[in-house]
DNA sequence: TTCAAAGCTTACGTTGACGTAAACGTCAGA
DNA sequence: TCTGACGTTTACGTCAACGTAAGCTTTGAA
């Protein structure tokens, strides 16, 4: 039988993933056994669409950030304030007030680090000047 | 007897660091153990001087950025390249290099994600505009 | 003197985030 | 037909970064 034309460019399989974002297909199942992606599924087959790989970015960001998943888990939960009540969006907002307090911690503490990096290296490139002519 | 006057500001006990930064002193000795600090002793027990305590506030930097005890212990090496010879400094200077480049990966997915909370918490003041009067 | 606070060492336990192995199903191509 | 690539589940293993408990010493104040 022929294969179907792309029905459209929204499937995924799960090795495709895992090649696009290098990493393993047990770091996805993972996501998925604590609950952060939920794929379809043809028989058995995971089947991944563009919100799952949009949440796989958003956790693979995190991570980069040094986040948990469960910290990722709650701030993906951000992004889809579609049927939540009155009560849930104002403590929503109160956690993005805290996790945006932790990101300007994070920017500060990444400038700070970066100008210790540019001082480090000079002090190198300083070192080699005055050493290397030895 | 009478107690000697603090001969310097520079000395701390291990509790007057935990409390300074809000981590057990199990954690202290953990970064002990693993060589991350080498504090002088009096008897048993522990003194830090400035620099362990300035090694301790880049361990907890590095922490605030996902950083792994190792990769802050890199880090931290790279600030006293005192008796380096230049093969050292040379590999230094890449390690730095490969260093800023993740900060600047950091900094982008910062931003990132800063922009995104600040689009949900849109959202939720959106939903609660009209949804609370509802 | 005695007692609580702070210090120490040793050593087993725990949690998160997967790694890894076993054992099996499915399907397209040689 | 059968082999190899890809998929699945179940389940034990691992590693980092401490937590926690036990048992002991030291010390300053009551």
């Amino acid at each position: 039988m022929e294969k179907a034309p792309p029905q459209s460019i929204t499937e995924y399989s799960i090795s495709q993933l895992s090649k696009e974002f290098d990493i393993t297909t047990r770091s996805i199942r993972h996501y998925e056994d604590i609950g952060l992606l939920s794929p379809a599924r043809r028989g058995q087959t995971r089947i991944y669409g563009q919100e799952d790989r949009t949440r796989l970015r958003l956790i693979l960001r995190g991570k980069r950030l040094g986040l948990s998943l469960e910290d990722s888990r709650e701030i993906i939960d951000m992004y889809e304030p579609g049927k939540t009540n009155i009560d849930q969006l104002k403590k929503l907002i109160d956690a993005i007030q805290l996790q945006r307090h932790k990101l300007d911690q994070q920017l500060d503490d990444i400038s700070k680090l970066l100008k210790d990096l540019n001082q480090a290296e000079a002090d190198c490139i300083d070192a080699l000047k005055t050493n290397g002519s030895k």
